[in-house]
DNA sequence: TAGATTTACATCGCACACGATTTAATAAGA
DNA sequence: TCTTATTAAATCGTGTGCGATGTAAATCTA
């Protein structure tokens, strides 16, 4: 009775492999976090605001794809440890505007070579430059066509 | 002050979108996974014992890159749900084998078009097949190369 | 302009992830 | 064999993700 469906197989599924890399990506990226005090997705709303500071909450969670559900207690987080600042726009009470503190600026700088780190990290690796080009092309690629379909 | 660092920039990371993309897959398979009563993580665990029954935790966690930590709570999840069965090994007490149950067997037939149907979603897309061929293909290095590193 | 609708954020509940630690069972070594 | 080390799961605490709902402010509309 038993079938072999190898559509089920996980080798042959687009989205597991995602998945896998995506969470092994932030185990590489910990480390270096850990040294800062704060998380993967903590790092992502703050280079959000390194490069933009001063935007709304939705603002954000248009860059990040997160919503005001996750946003909120996560911004709470950032909050207590002195990163960030939240204040409502007189114009419109409803808007949460968030901006950098001193510190959260200043974080920028101890941040600034995580990125080379991971990439010296690929140098040798079996992976050529070229081949990681097309590949976050496609990633940007995928990610339109997914939010299309969402 | 503020100095321009674009290698702090959210588009000219890898990490981003990956994670990005990563998240969106999950929800495009969340309707058809909800008619099952299923979540993603526990698709793949079911992916898993649907490929080879009858496997220790420890098994299951290499193939999908997941520790008893997330494991064990997720599958007492689906033992509730009676889709598996959980036996400690005689030879080795420390061992808990994980088996699906008929109910977990059956659901891999209802399972199996989902594959066909997200591929679908993508056909008149702007991405190739061979663009997803190749996407695919560097994807599994980096999953290797990522494996490596830690 | 009063009432309906929309919008931005917050709250709640549940299910992951994961580092760190614990517990019990097995294997290894002097 | 007795002790030590290793291994497999489980447990714990914190931090996401996210669907669903709530709340208050702003906007729209008849």
């Amino acid at each position: 009775m038993e079938e072999r469906l190898p559509e089920l197989y996980l080798e042959n599924q687009l989205c597991f492999p995602l998945y896998a890399a995506s969470k092994l990506t932030t185990k590489i990226y910990a480390p270096f976090l850990n040294e800062l005090g704060i998380t993967y997705p903590q790092y992502l709303v703050l280079m959000a605001l390194w490069q933009y500071d001063k935007q709304s909450v939705k603002a954000i969670g248009e860059r990040i794809y997160l919503e005001s559900n996750t946003l909120t207690p996560l911004l709470k987080r950032l909050e207590k440890k002195q990163l960030i600042n939240r204040n409502r726009l007189q114009q419109d009470e409803r808007t949460v505007i968030i901006s950098l503190t001193n510190k959260g600026q200043e974080l920028k700088q101890r941040a600034k070579d995580i990125p080379h780190k991971i990439a010296d990290s690929f140098r040798d690796s079996k992976i050529t430059e070229n081949e990681l080009i097309d590949f976050q092309k496609t990633l940007f690629k995928l990610l339109s066509v997914l939010q299309d379909k969402l």
